[in-house]
DNA sequence: TTGACGGTATGACGGATGTCCAACAATCTG
DNA sequence: CAGATTGTTGGACATCCGTCATACCGTCAA
């Protein structure tokens, strides 16, 4: 995990410049932790290929490793991202890339 | 140019995961039109290496280019983006990643 | 028309990247 | 110990990406 100081933007743009990884990110910006099982991230891809989206995402001073066990969780250093590359976190984790745009008719926010 | 709303994240975190185009981006972030000329943008690249980062630029929906005679000048597409993408740009031209880290103090507020 | 300038189009090439597979390692359970 | 669970490591492979070189096109100036 490397030095938040020796992270460039260039580093954190490719990290998160993948579908895999983009949503890993998202998802992770809710603060908690999440475990690597794949019971719980379906991308469909094998187990060894999210081992690699995970070591980009470390290598790139994005998250943070936690083992317990046989288990293991990451996190992001959200505030050591944040103190970094302010609102870069925050605007990447917005519903934009995930949601429809205004003219496209997509799932309907359901107000209630 | 591709409508905004078929823009998506990916589209243009993968445009911005490049040294030569994130330099662009950031230097076009003052809303002004840049001309393509290549004594404005000294990246030490072929000619033709331009016109192909400006050609993903326009193709992932951050810039437009204008003609005018028998030079081509580019702009960001600042309002689009904001919308679609709230903070994004911003994020991306803070200079976070330009500035130097090492004494993590980042640049001084400077209160004048 | 001829030439210079600004930029694009196309093809080629080496390196990086995402993916899978098989093998391996570490931990819990019996 | 044996087995199951969780995750990593290394190799192989196809594809993508950044770069260059050359050729080409449109505009302005003689």
């Amino acid at each position: 995990m490397p030095d938040i100081a020796d992270v460039t933007m260039i580093d954190l743009l490719r990290a998160v410049a993948d579908p895999i990884r983009l949503r890993i990110v998202q998802t992770l910006a809710d603060g908690l932790r999440h475990g690597k099982c794949g019971t719980h991230w379906d991308f469909g891809v094998h187990k060894s290929t999210m081992t690699h989206h995970f070591r980009i995402l470390r290598q790139a001073g994005l998250t943070r490793t936690v083992v317990a066990g046989r288990t293991h969780s990451i996190e992001l250093r959200r505030d050591e991202l944040d103190a970094r590359f302010p609102g870069l976190i925050d605007a990447l984790a917005a519903t934009a890339g995930v949601s429809s745009p205004a003219t496209a008719h997509g799932p309907a926010p359901r107000s209630g």
